[in-house]
Formats: structure tokens, C-alpha cells, sequence
DNA sequence: CGCAATACCTGGGTGC
DNA sequence: TGCACCCAGGTATTGC
């Protein structure tokens, strides 16, 4: 499901009813989602206020005042919702209604700010640990992450720098999470449609032979930002999974230009193609001939 | 070494 | 209706 803006959304919506809030009551209803939960899990959870929420790249990491992080990450089909505690409940027990779309609820936090927080994850693809904050740097999951796409050190040079020798697709490059962090399938397809730059082209044509940044480059940059800033805006894109944490949909889906779009026509003004479908590494990529070179 | 393929899961959709 | 098959927003591992 989630990309960088999905996390985000999920990131804003929790961060009300965890920030500065105690985890009362955790509890994880499977013994694993994409790897085994640590067997001390809950209990370095259980009674720790949260001191802030934050995100790197795909990941959420709640700050815990005993100086641990709770690492989360929502895989493929992961989703929050945040949900009213049923007061007639014993205090440690989780009483709302179920159905279909409940048989997935993996992990529950009771918070004390009032509110449930339900991690549901149907193809548990994505996973939860808690580290120390001072081994995060540490943090396997975490140690080859490149740089934050809309962080300060990401430019076009940063990224022709990474892109140099690299005869992969730029489609693959901006996949690859150590070249930057927080795209996935939508977003590359979407910004590489924006800066008109084919998802074929071999990443390394990023750079000049001096290692200059080619204005390729710069469009591309200037594209991911502009893609992800509106997407965040938009609160993320539902296709399947992608639910706010109030249960909402995002919108930005309603602003692809190309994802989803085979055999429509090309938005770009004045370009009339239509957008193809392709498979690249595994993954459909969408775009427009005619305009992306 | 870099890169592509594969594996991990479930569920929804399609075509027979 | 059932079944086989394909597809899905991610990522770690395998093998060439």
C-alpha cells in the first residue's frame, strides 16, 4: 500500500492520539507479522508515554520516554484506525465490533489520551520492533536507507551522484530505497511521467561524465517533490488498502497522470499519446511514449 | 560486484 | 458455483 505521502497521512492522524499519551494496554494477536515479534515486545511497551511520532522514509517511529523507538513499518496492505474504547470493556480488553475487515487487527494500543489504535495487515508484509534510540544507527532496518526526498540534502546532484555507473533502469534507481527513500511504484511512475523522462532510460544518464547533474536530473527532483507535496496534501492516494485513521480515503488517486491509466489518454497538454503498461523487475510501470524521453 | 528474479502473504478480479 | 490464474502500493534474500 504505502509510500512515502500514505505514511505521512497515517504519521498526522496518529500523532494526535499518541503524542505525549501512555500505551496502556499493548497487545499483538499473532506471534509475527513479516518477522516474529520480539518475545519482550509488549512489555517495553506497556506503560510508556510516547514522546513524539515521527517518520524516516517508509518507517513510523514512535519515541518512548524509557528512551526506546517503536519502529513500524505497513508492508504492502498495512492500515491504522484509531477507534473509540468501549467503556463497558474490562480495562484490558478490546471490545469493538468485528467483521471481515477486522480478521486482519494484528496489533492494538489502548493510549490514555482516550483513543484505541488498531494495526490491521491483511498480507503482513509489514512489521514492527522495538530498538534502543542510541542503536538506531545501528538499526539493520534502517542502516541503508538513503536520503529523505524532501529533506534538505536531496538534490539533483545527490541524486546523479548515486545514479552514476548505475546501468539499471531509472525506474529501478528509484525504487532502490539506499538511492532515496520513501518512493515506491506510484510515485516513480508519477514523477518520471512529470519530468518526462522515460522509465527505461539507464539511470547512470542522470550525470555528465564530469559527475555534473544533468537538467534531467533537476526536473526529476523538482518532479518528486512537486508529486509528493501534493500528495501529502491530497492525504495520500487509496487504491486498495490506504485508509486515513479515521477510516477516510486519500485522493490523490484522482491526480495520476499515468498509474492505473492504461489505454487512457496522456494528460500532458498537447501530447494526445495514450498510456501504455509494461512490466519492469516484476513491478507494472505506466507512462506515455510519446512524451517521456 | 550489480542486477534480476524470487519469496514472503492474502484477497480481489477475471476468464473458463 | 468453482477453480485456476493473475494482479496488487514493499523489501530481504538468492543466484547469476
Amino acid at each position: 500500500m504505502p509510500e512515502l505521502p500514505e505514511v505521512e497521512t497515517v504519521r498526522r492522524g496518529l500523532q494526535p492520539v499518541m503524542e505525549g499519551a501512555k500505551i496502556v494496554v499493548a497487545e499483538a494477536r499473532r506471534p509475527d507479522l513479516r518477522f516474529p515479534f520480539q518475545p519482550d515486545f509488549v512489555a517495553r511497551l506497556q506503560g510508556q508515554v510516547v514522546t513524539g511520532l515521527g517518520r524516516r522514509a517508509k518507517y513510523l517511529m514512535a519515541d518512548l520516554a524509557s528512551g526506546d523507538v517503536l519502529l513500524m513499518h505497513l508492508g504492502m496492505s498495512g492500515s491504522f484506525r484509531v477507534i473509540k474504547p468501549d467503556n463497558d470493556a474490562a480495562p484490558g480488553e478490546f471490545h469493538y465490533p468485528r467483521g471481515k475487515d477486522t480478521t486482519h487487527d494484528h496489533v492494538l494500543f489502548r493510549m490514555s489520551s482516550g483513543a484505541d489504535i488498531v494495526f490491521n495487515d491483511p498480507r503482513r508484509f509489514g512489521c514492527m520492533k522495538v530498538i534502543a534510540r542510541n542503536a538506531l544507527e545501528d538499526e539493520p532496518l534502517l542502516r541503508g536507507l538513503g536520503p529523505e526526498p524532501l529533506g534538505n540534502e536531496f538534490d539533483a546532484a545527490m541524486l546523479a551522484r548515486s545514479c552514476e555507473g548505475k546501468t539499471t533502469s531509472l525506474k529501478a534507481a528509484l525504487l532502490d530505497q539506499r538511492v532515496v527513500a520513501g518512493l515506491g511504484n506510484i510515485y516513480v511512475c508519477e514523477a518520471l511521467h512529470r519530468s518526462h523522462l522515460s522509465p527505461r532510460r539507464i539511470a547512470a544518464t542522470l550525470s555528465t561524465r564530469k559527475g555534473e547533474p544533468t537538467d534531467h536530473a533537476k526536473r526529476l527532483v523538482g518532479a518528486i517533490h512537486t508529486v509528493l507535496n501534493d500528495a501529502i496534501k491530497a492525504g495520500g492516494s487509496s487504491l486498495r488498502d490506504h485508509r486515513r485513521t479515521t477510516g477516510e480515503l486519500g485522493y490523490f488517486q484522482h491526480s495520476f497522470k499515468v498509474y492505473d491509466r492504461e489505454g487512457e489518454t496522456c494528460k500532458t497538454p498537447a501530447c494526445g499519446g495514450t498510456i501504455k503498461r509494461f512490466n519492469q523487475n516484476g513491478r507494472s510501470t505506466f507512462w506515455c511514449r510519446k512524451c517521456q524521453k
